[in-house]
Formats: structure tokens, C-alpha cells, sequence
DNA sequence: TTCGCCGTATGACATCTGTCATCCGGCAGT
DNA sequence: ACTGCCGGATGACAGATGTCATACGGCGAA
């Protein structure tokens, strides 16, 4: 049989990761070689370890885990990357395969796609769950430009436009036009309701 | 050595919910003889296998598991409950005490306490985050009155005053009075923060 | 090069939101 | 019986927010 598969798992929350490592620890083909609970630590921990897939949780503390996709993919490209998430987010997905992942999978998933999927993109297979890979490409693309999701994002909290102005050097008038726009194009009625459905798709 | 212990899992994400059974199923002394994934399901499966301890996520489809606890509490109790969540919500940790839990865990804490919670709630102790309680300690019971915290839920999601007041029934000055309030108690400036803040500290 | 889009800005306007004073009925303490 | 709080409501007002027209410079595509 040909060497144990090197694996890394960054995620943030201890138990879930450690559970996980118990999870993968079960098969006998892979090997958890390096655990890390921030994105930022990722890319160092690749290298160290000499990992052949790493396993990426999204919302971790640092960066995400879609940016150390892109810093991974980029230094050391025969790196396999699966992106692991809790939220089936279509515009998630679309990122992280612009990252360079291999494998979308969300944490809802059946816990025996996870070696499985780790076994196929090794084998040179993508792995993309079909039902969100849809989602994905029938939403589009977002409609929001750079600067519109920035504010929206800014004013995803609470902030007022005088803050937002503030925050972001700009004037409150135009702080307004940017969340009119954005609240046109969502096809809604205010800035909360606009973040709401920004952040469901995945495009903050 | 006694009978193994026999734990019911109640986790939404089934890789989560698999990979903690994974974790737990390492241990000798602790057997998984039920897994649900949906809060209203878990008082029917803690009787049907005869559960000694039941771990509950909070965040679960049909009911929180701090709903679930409450039932079980109040149906069988001499059944040990052990709430696990990802936020280390103060509010949460209030509430999930006087629903009955026993144990609080937030999955950030190491995956060892996992087994050692449910040892000892199974031993008669409580098992706390010592930070997280000296939290909910410090920052007092929830402030806000019953329909508050309804109308400032509603809101949340970006309803305008109209569209609360056709849903809860009231009249829209009713609405603005009770998000007015709502938003002095919690010392912010406007419904976003309010709810932001109400979130975060577990009181919605 | 011209067209269109983006980023930025202003001013005017309408509407929404937040505040405040005030009121009523009910209910729990004292 | 009185006091205070909660749920519910109204009206008036100030300030925040959303819309629209309009403008300018830059930059990329046709």
C-alpha cells in the first residue's frame, strides 16, 4: 500500500477540529499531520509538514479559510485543497474554486464524505456538491461592486452613515448612493435586509 | 467496571455530529446509542435508549437544545443534560441552567472535556466555564421585557415598522416604542446594534 | 474615440426611524 | 388603596435614511 495520505485541518473551534482528527484518525490510509485554529497559520504549517491535502474550514480567526486556499494555492500548487463550511453559501463556493480548491463540501454533510472526498482530490477528482454547485450558478455573479459591498459590509453592525463616512473616507452623501445601489440591486427595501441577503449568498 | 455510559448526540451538522460520536466512541466507559439532528427530536430518543446523558447542541432545527432540555428535564430527570454550543453566549448559559442543564461546553474548549463533562455530570457535579460564567455573572439578567425582545427578533432580519406591526399585530407606534426602549436599555443607537448586540449576548 | 461603468460628490426631496409626552387598562406588591 | 410596571396606543417632532438628478475624472472596451 502506498504511504499514508498527510493530512492538515484548520479550524477554529477545538472540539469540532479535534473531533474531526478523531474522525479521519479511523481510517487507515490518513494521517492528520497538523492541526491549526487560524488561516493565517495555514500556510506555514503546509510547508512544515510536507501535507498533501489540507482541509479548510471558512470562518476561522487570521484569514479565512478561502484566503490561506489562495495563499496555499499559490506557493505550493501541488497542494490539494478541500474548503469545509458550515454554510452552503453558492457565492462561498465560487470563490473557493476561483482559490484553487478541489473540494466544497459543507458540514452537513454525511461524515464519510469527508476521507472519501480527501481520497478523490488526491486522485485529481474535484468534489462539489451537486445541489449547491446549481445554487451556485443560477444565483450569477454578484452584482455588487467593490466599494458597495465595503459599505454594506461596514454597515452590516449597525453603523451610522456619519461612521460609515468616517470609516471609509468618503462623504455620507456617497456612503448613501453606495447602499442605495446595493439595496437596488438586491431587490430590497433597506441596508439590514440588503446585508441579510448578501451575507446568505455569500457575497460579503 | 460499570455498564458503559449511554450518550444520545442532538447536533444539526451531521459531520460535526458524527465526528464528536467518532471522538466519543474512543473512550471505553462511553457508549453513542442515539444521534438526532433536529431538537424535537431528542426527548423520543432519550426514552427509547435509555439514555444516562444527553449532549445537546443548541442550535438544532425544530427546537434549540435548550428547549430539548427543558422537556427532558421535565419528563425524566434523572437524565444528565450537557449543552454545547459554538457561542459562548452569557444569555445562553443563563437560560440553558434554568432549563436544567448540568453541563455548558462551547466547542472552542479542547475535545478532552468532552468525556470529562459527561464523567462528571454523570457523578452529580456541574461542569461551567469558569469565564463564561463570571460573564453571565457580570453583565446581569437579560433587560429587555418579553415583547421587546419578540419585536427586536422580528427586526432583526430588516422588517420595517409596518411590516412588525402587521406581523405582531400591533400598530406601528407601538412597534417604534417598543424598538425605542429596547435600544436605550442597550445603550446603541439605532434597531441594527440593538439587535447586534441583543445577539450577542444571547438575550434573543 | 466614443461609450459606458466605476468611484466620488452635491443638493433636494420623501419617507422611515427614534424620541418624547401622554394616555389607558390590567395586574402584582406593599 | 396606592404605586409601579407591563402591554398597548396616539401625536408631534427631529434626525437618519433612501431616492433621484446631476456632475466630473478615470479607465477599459468597441
Amino acid at each position: 500500500m502506498s504511504p499514508t495520505i498527510k493530512v492538515l485541518l484548520a479550524e477554529d473551534q477545538s472540539m469540532v477540529r479535534e473531533a474531526l482528527a478523531a474522525l479521519l484518525g479511523l481510517e487507515p490510509d490518513i494521517e492528520v499531520v497538523a492541526q491549526v485554529a487560524r488561516g493565517d497559520e495555514v500556510l506555514a504549517a503546509v510547508r512544515e509538514h510536507e501535507v498533501d491535502v489540507a482541509l479548510l474550514d471558512i470562518e476561522m480567526p487570521g484569514c479565512t479559510g478561502i484566503e490561506a486556499a489562495a495563499q496555499v494555492h499559490k506557493a505550493l500548487p501541488a497542494v490539494k485543497l478541500v474548503v469545509l463550511t458550515t454554510f452552503g453559501r453558492p457565492g462561498y463556493l465560487r470563490t473557493a474554486m476561483e482559490a484553487g480548491a478541489d473540494a466544497f463540501l459543507v458540514k452537513d454533510a454525511p461524515a464519510a464524505q469527508l476521507a472519501q472526498a480527501v481520497r478523490k482530490v488526491l486522485a485529481g477528482e474535484r468534489v462539489i456538491d451537486p445541489t449547491l454547485a446549481a445554487a451556485a450558478l443560477a444565483e450569477g455573479a454578484n452584482p455588487l461592486t467593490d466599494r458597495e459591498r465595503e459599505v454594506l459590509r461596514a454597515a452590516a453592525d449597525g453603523s451610522t452613515n456619519a461612521e460609515l463616512a468616517a470609516a471609509l473616507h468618503l462623504s455620507q452623501g456617497t456612503v448613501r448612493n453606495y447602499l442605495s445601489t446595493a439595496i437596488q440591486k438586491l431587490a430590497v427595501r433597506n441596508r439590514a435586509e440588503a446585508a441579510r441577503i448578501a451575507r446568505e449568498k455569500g457575497w460579503l
